[in-house]
DNA sequence: AAACTTTTGATTGACTTGCGGCAAAAGTGG
DNA sequence: CCACTTTTGCCGCAAGTCAATCAAAAGTTT
């Protein structure tokens, strides 16, 4: 007997590309993709990739995308990710202020709605408003509840991601162990994922700009100071979700400087918001706040731009060593403080690249956030959508519409 | 017609087992277990079990472990994995000397060298004394070069990880790029991973005392300082492999101080064991080395104690932001200071439980390395064991022994 | 308009894999 | 020695992937 030559693919071998979910992977990116090119990207047979598309089809995860020119025979059709079958909530929920938007799959922001809220009131008040808001935004577009494949929550502070309960948070009096998540899932009736601002934002800053970047530190200068990481490509919370505390370290030159913390010399009594508007009015100036401060600083007042100027430098001495720690291949600085721009980022540059080793810093870059106002609600909607359309989710929805028809 | 009941499971369902190679990663710890408990471990069918302990049992990645208590019937019999199906040898490369052994699948030690050795006689006569050393060891325990799996080397200085080449090393003259594992791999025949020798120690120290933690930083403390960051389980090697680098960071009270880099008021020209030994030089003390200074205090003497402690509380201003921006669950501190124990760890302790926000130290602790001479050797052997029993490498090795046997 | 090219859908058979059923094997207890 | 239990090997079934084939569809080229 003689046996068959060995095949070059064995059936079942494609281990990276063995489930439906992971084909659907190749067309996340929005690109119109016909059959042919997806079996020589994929390598497997035509009828598999046929019923692999049919069943992406038949839920609505891909739709037809007119065709593609002929290149002597009958065109072929294409096919495209279809980032309207579910829409995103997304919450972001701040000291005094809340956003609540609808984006699509893809992350694009449908409709949004902003307003006043102290975050003070409570977990039940805020996510109150919070889903109100969403309802009002779906009706607004014409979409249903059962449309919205998850919500993804924001909090100015530290949140067990994996409970969706924030831990001991500073400025959230009320909602220590609250179970933000199981709140919002019983009124709304699909997955809830909650995490701090700051590590939303990273997340946002970082797929909007930074997809090739791995290792990316995000800043958040405002009224408190709080980083984000992400590092192999992935957000570090921590062992309990405080990971990015930036605004308690002591800093050098600020001894005498007392913070609301009780501690001397953090960096949140030199550099933030509260900080540089206290500091600006002891030298006479009007300035109410943080954004404030930037403001002057926009019309050229000296004395405003030297303080952002040395607050960056203060910031600078904190990131230098986060930078010789993590070596991230950029620093991208947000929250309202960043709005000042190049005499914010001046210092901090000047500090970090005398500090850090040359080997971190050859290849760093330290840029101003690039959608301060949108990273919050874009990285939100971003960590529902890598949850509801990983490979597993998109497999498993699959298979219980299989289950359905049969 | 009818419709047959939708079975609960579909086939090729069982998303988390799907591959031989995931069973397999379930007797890895080494409990001998019988077909019916992986039954129950898997909720996979019967007959696959038996037939993926068949295909594991052929490639002697597990062996029979006798049979199990009967319950009133036949008795099962067990298997459990066989960490001698294969041999991991690991070499760990210091400024002045170096160490090579050879482990079981288990990262236990069968055999170990150790000689004094410059690095900075160049790699090639470096890696030469690493191979022949390998080679004698391999005899020693009469086994053959080919029943190695793979090496694990750690250098001491910044090592691109996925290229196996050290990234302008300070203290490594000639290594610069140096394609360290295409060299070795050369000459024996195997997979050889390189990395920096502090990332293999946290390694080493996480894997063998630190399992359940998922946030661990390793500190060495010796001729130099660096971090070795495990977040989320997984060793964070930076943009460009140079994470960890603590040594440079500036320290408050060290401004006067020149360090070797030529910046002022470095952690490492305060708090390395070269430094402490000058310091006391300097007070007239008779201290040639770090380990002098370490032996000293362990007699005793009050200038070399009160070193050691200072040196713990400079380290622990930069750990207190460590902390702060990693939030750890615990830190070890390595290298050979940390012999010094109570010393050099109170020094810390009363820093970063001082600096650090009570959320990120509440369940912080700060140890000392349990195993400082073989954590090195340790996490090169582990680094190897990992990739060479992945449930990737698993597989390809079961699919291609079934490629030969057709 | 006819010939040619290319895509697409449907079908088939071979192969592999996982699963359940059945019977033999190997124990225990009376 | 004889039931009884449990394990284990063997076989067929169902499902999925793949390669191959055929025919229809939808273009281009002559």
């Amino acid at each position: 007997m003689q046996t068959p030559p060995a095949p070059e693919r064995l059936p079942g071998d494609s281990a990276l590309l063995a489930r439906t979910g992971d084909l659907f992977q190749l067309l996340r990116d929005g690109k119109a993709r016909t059959r042919a090119e997806l079996i020589a990207l994929t390598g497997l047979a035509r009828t598999t990739v046929a019923a692999r598309i049919d069943a992406l089809t038949a839920l609505g995860f891909v739709g037809p995308a007119g065709e593609a020119a002929s290149s002597g025979g009958r065109p072929p059709s294409r096919f495209v990710f279809n980032a309207n079958v579910k829409v995103v909530l997304a919450a972001d929920v701040g000291a005094t202020h809340a956003s609540v938007a609808v984006t699509d799959l893809n992350g694009a922001i449908l409709a949004r709605h902003s307003g006043v809220l102290e975050v003070s009131e409570g977990p039940e008040r805020v996510l109150t408003w919070v889903i109100r808001n969403c309802r009002a935004l779906l009706e607004g577009i014409g979409r249903a509840e059962r449309d919205a494949a998850g919500v993804g929550i924001g909090l100015p502070g530290p949140v067990e991601h994996d409970t969706g309960r924030p831990v001991k948070p500073p400025i959230m009096p009320g909602w220590d162990g609250f179970d933000v998540a199981g709140y919002v899932r019983a009124e709304l009736g699909t997955e809830v994922l909650v995490d701090n601002d700051v590590n939303i934002m990273a997340i946002g800053e970082r797929h909007a700009f930074w997809q090739d970047h791995q290792n990316l530190l995000f800043v958040k200068a405002a009224t408190g100071i709080g980083a984000g990481i992400i590092s192999s490509g992935q957000l570090q919370r921590g062992a309990d979700g405080t990971s990015g505390d930036l605004g308690h370290v002591r800093v050098p030159n600020g001894e005498d400087v007392l913070c609301r913390c009780g501690n001397h010399g953090c960096l949140e009594a030199l550099a933030s918001g509260p900080a540089l508007a206290a500091k600006l009015r002891a030298q006479g100036v009007d300035a109410a706040s943080g954004t404030a401060v930037v403001d002057l600083a926009a019309t050229g007042d000296v004395q405003a731009i030297l303080a952002l100027r040395q607050a960056g430098r203060d910031m600078g001495e904190v990131l230098a060593i986060c930078v010789n720690l993590l070596n991230p291949s950029v620093i991208v600085v947000g929250g309202s403080l960043s709005r000042a721009g190049d005499q914010l980022l001046a210092g901090i540059r000047e500090t970090v690249y005398g500090r850090s080793q040359p080997l971190a810093t050859s290849r760093l870059r330290i840029e101003q956030s690039k959608a301060p106002v949108d990273a919050a609600i874009w990285g939100a909607s971003r960590m529902v959508i890598e949850h509801v359309l990983s490979p597993e989710a998109v497999e498993s929805a699959i298979r219980s519409a299989a289950l359905q028809s049969a």
